[in-house]
DNA sequence: ATATTGCATATTGGATCCAATTTGCAATAT
DNA sequence: ATATTGCAAATTGGATCCAATATGCAATAT
């Protein structure tokens, strides 16, 4: 009886803590380059911003640094983690092994909800004028593509590793006008999704990271150095 | 002036919170499987087994969330993580993938310390009579050949890929006798390693994978069915 | 006997308070 | 001018306290 209610409660149940709000806020200042390499956060600080104690911001600088994306030092804040070249190497070539896969089993299976909404982002970010959006309308695009592929435990090492590098895209594709490449290559990947063509989505995927890294080596120094 | 003592004030500086203390212990006993999947984790409880408040269990416990650990409950504790079998298959695909890698880099760059450190882990785990310490011998014996391959990110990844079917791994040790064919692998792994032979050190850890993958399949059911 | 209701208890999230100690800067000495 | 010393302020880690509410069980109603 009443079978809707369910459904309401658990959304109701899904009210985010304050702990998790913040974790949010902090993750996207720093992908968005926003909170760059090297700088502190107080906690002092945040927790006035959100009006709430140091408690849930010390929780969420715990989080973050779980995912190595800030370090935590008694006296000087949580510092936010920066990247070595070596570290950054490191991190496409996770990805070129692991999107690839990934996107194989997600073409496969693609519903046309999913397909809906990576349409979506695929459009937004060809015609968002705002080149601040890029990055994460990028990074939204990619994200829905892998949703349906049942893999949760890669999907969290993808994003853990696209964590890390997104400042410097986001740089690179504001500094350079490379959107013109990406935009064909959302869309070629995007077509085979749609014919289910997992072994061409693979490729194109591959090829596409091949394709970002190298865009991205030649600026990695410049953006490092302006820091 | 003093040199010396700059090391004795890092080493001091590295006293561990009590945040790190639990972390590390509620760690241990979800993969050495003391803390079975499903159970509860309360905040009362470990506080007063620590003597400290909930404060710094708190903390741990979001930590141990980020990693996949436990998933925090509200009004029900953490309650630690179960792995269904796709879960289970996609860690094992990971491992495959990234530990080959990782083991042929830290082959060619293998240095004697390291290699001592190996050494002495795989005769401890070949002569260990307690099956309660295996598991535990088996993982440093594979975290000391990768400590040398300059990967920090891929060997995140393969800890933490670890840890979630370390508790698997360690009840199945105990329930076959298995070991004489891990010992006898682990010695062709360590033999490869001495040579410098990374391509053979990658292909014999990708078998070893793969031997143990076989291996936990069958008990697979019957673990998590006795849970 | 079964289902519903109400209340005491348990439990977590967050606020406030306290302790420890590093950092930064000014005063002092060389 | 430079290096050393001393002290106040800043900052984090942890303890204690408070608020909200879910859970479990007993009492009640059907």
């Amino acid at each position: 009886m009443y079978e809707g209610m369910k459904e309401r409660a658990v959304d109701l149940g899904k009210t985010a803590s304050s702990s998790d709000i913040i974790f949010d806020a902090l993750r996207d200042e720093i992908i968005s380059g926003n909170l760059k390499a090297g700088e502190s956060i107080r906690q002092e600080y945040i927790a006035k911003i959100f009006n709430v104690s140091r408690i849930p911001v010390r929780e969420a600088l715990k989080r973050l640094e779980a995912q190595g994306l800030v370090k935590n030092e008694r006296y000087k804040g949580a510092i936010v983690s920066s990247l070595s070249e070596e570290e950054f190497i490191e991190i496409y070539e996770i990805r070129l092994l692991l999107e690839p896969l990934v996107i194989k089993e997600a073409a496969r299976r693609i519903t046309p909800e999913t397909l809906k909404i990576a349409e979506s982002y695929c459009n937004e970010f060809s015609a968002e004028p705002d080149s601040n959006n890029w990055g994460k309308l990028n990074r939204k695009f990619h994200e829905a593509l892998y949703r349906d592929s049942k893999k949760p435990f890669h999907l969290k090492i993808i994003n853990e590793a696209s964590d890390r590098i997104d400042p410097y895209i986001r740089a690179q594709l504001v500094l350079t006008h490379g959107m013109e490449q990406a935009r064909i290559e959302h869309n070629e990947i995007l077509d085979a999704c749609r014919n289910g063509d997992g072994e061409k989505a693979a490729k194109l995927t591959y090829d596409h990271i091949q394709d970002s890294y190298n865009a991205l080596i030649p600026y990695l120094r410049k953006i490092t150095d302006g820091a």
